[in-house]
DNA sequence: CTGAAAGCGCTAACAG
DNA sequence: CTGTTAGCGCTTTCAG
């Protein structure tokens, strides 16, 4: 690879110059500016960002960290989208950390981001006491949070109001007459799934027809979903009705109900938090809490972007509003 | 953050020392060691990867890239699953390129991976003839193409036999009953797409009944698969049976199937080509050739990091199977 | 076993 | 407008 000094001896100029026009700098001769670009175009040559970033600490690395549990879960996807597109509209690339709930993994991306002297991360931490995270905020990075937050810390936080969304969910479910409805919900350390089960439960006890024992606790996986619709199926007096704490949850549900060949909505209704491109696309279609994930992903991006332009602009939290996506599965 | 020379100064050795225990070097005094160990302990001292990789090119920099076209596409999250699994193993992060077949995307991208100093690149390339993918190749850059190929350049590849799977599909529709077996294709100037067509109609002219008007061709995705699919339905005389190109485009002709409330596999049965791990959830739960997507991606990331150790190994080329799923909607 | 010193490729004063 | 030069944080001879 042709270094600076090769570019600079081509274009019979110093190593400066070459910088100079490189970084934009207004005062260039046009005529040894062009015999430059000539000799970089011949040359092939690319500065090295890792040259540049060990030299000014205060020059941004266009490196953004994305430290997400799960990429399997469609709604992490579509996060990692909408942060992909504000991160290239604004010349960032991604160093993409899916950590999957597993601490080794954690303490090693999160070192790698911090030597790769990062510009910034977006985290969804699985619980809000992660002290890793915490420590590299008080390092100084710029770290915004999404879905959920970090206990007793400021920090910019982009999530979704998901008590309302279980509420709303359930209230639908209680509306369209259904009596016995059950949950199936994420893990409990999850912040998200406590704040689900609790929108759920609200709902329910306002009617006065909440039964404790038609909630099931599982992980936040599809195999999850799968076993604790089982089980609900399995009870004497069924549930007619089920709210899925995800969607992994959700489709793993969907998957026993389809195995005993019960019908939906007739024999057992479901609703689902989180939508997915292809609920349309389920027999019948899922009934769903949408979550703006795409949304979610840019405004975090964006957030990012500012707190690195502006590292003591104060902190912002932003709650989003979920869509009950109402089709034929309830 | 502290550097070298605050460990060094606090175990009151030289840099020089300090760099020797970091790296491994048998050379040292266990107290010296002790010492500095200590040291780096108390300053949370992190050796700067970007400095480490400015000094020695010939260095790991312990970043992979990875270039997909679709990260909304199931099949590329677990290819990138695959990678990731052995990037973590290896110790390597990765740098996501999603770029969308968006041609400027893909420009930036290879730029910021080269001017990273990336050890390696998987890529799954739109066309065969990315010139700026080949450029990199005769760079020295290592990289493994993964789905599709590069023509005429020496490549290590893995892929999976696309018409064999097609074939295989279409073949079961075939004994299954169904007699107007139609087609719905992505991109034909993506190889996989025209593989998949041949195995299609290798698979129809076989049987001597192949008809090119149930052949719709789109591009790779959601909404295209909604819109053939309907217009397959609306043909005079519809087809009997569907198979769908790849995931996207399965999907979409479901929503349409579903919201036309046809009955699958009565009133219309379809295959796809690409299983999903919740291909159980649908309903009826589908019936797809499955490619070991995540296979696929571990072994690409074993082949990028051999060939990163040993430049000169000879090219692979690694064909996987598919396999049929099969369930009932055909 | 340990230290001094020379860079890796680039930016940013500081001179001219 | 342009060149000289001092590092950024680290590895690696080369001497001790």
């Amino acid at each position: 690879m042709a270094g600076m000094v090769d570019v600079a001896k081509r274009a019979g100029v110093s190593i400066a110059t070459v910088s100079r026009v490189l970084n934009k700098s207004e005062n260039v001769n046009e005529g040894t500016r062009l015999k430059i670009l000539k000799a970089i175009k011949e040359l092939k040559y690319r500065p090295s960002r890792v040259a540049k970033r060990l030299r000014s600490k205060d020059l941004p690395s266009y490196l953004l960290g994305v430290l997400i549990p799960d990429i399997q879960n469609p709604f992490y996807v579509d996060v990692l989208r909408g942060i992909e597109d504000i991160a290239y509209r604004n010349n960032y690339a991604i160093i993409m950390c899916n950590y999957g709930q597993d601490d080794k993994k954690e303490i090693m991306y999160l070192d790698i981001l911090q030597a790769e002297a990062i510009d910034g991360l977006i985290a969804a931490p699985v619980n809000e006491n992660d002290q890793r995270l915490k420590n590299l905020i008080h390092t100084g990075m710029p770290v915004v949070c999404v879905d959920r937050g970090l206990s007793g810390i400021d920090v910019d936080i982009v999530s979704v109001n998901n008590e309302e969304g279980a509420y709303n969910a359930v209230a639908y479910l209680i509306k369209s007459g259904y009596k016995r409805i059950a949950h199936i919900s994420g893990l409990m350390s999850i912040p998200t799934s406590v704040m689900r089960e609790k929108g759920y439960r609200r709902a329910l006890e306002d009617k006065g027809i909440y039964q404790k024992d038609l909630v099931r606790y599982g992980n936040s996986f599809y195999d999850s979903g799968v076993k604790l619709c089982g089980e609900l199926l399995d009870l004497p007096s069924p549930p007619d009705a089920i709210f899925a704490g995800n969607n992994l949850l959700t489709l793993g549900a969907l998957e026993t109900i389809h195995k005993r060949k019960k019908q939906i909505p007739n024999d057992i209704a479901i609703i689902g938090f989180d939508d997915m491109f292809w609920s349309s696309s389920l027999n019948p279609p899922l009934t769903a809490v949408r979550q703006p994930a795409y949304e979610i992903g840019k405004r975090a991006g964006e957030l990012l972007i500012q707190r690195i332009n502006d590292p003591r602009r104060p902190c912002i939290r932003m709650s989003m509003n979920t869509e009950l996506m109402i089709r034929n599965s309830c």
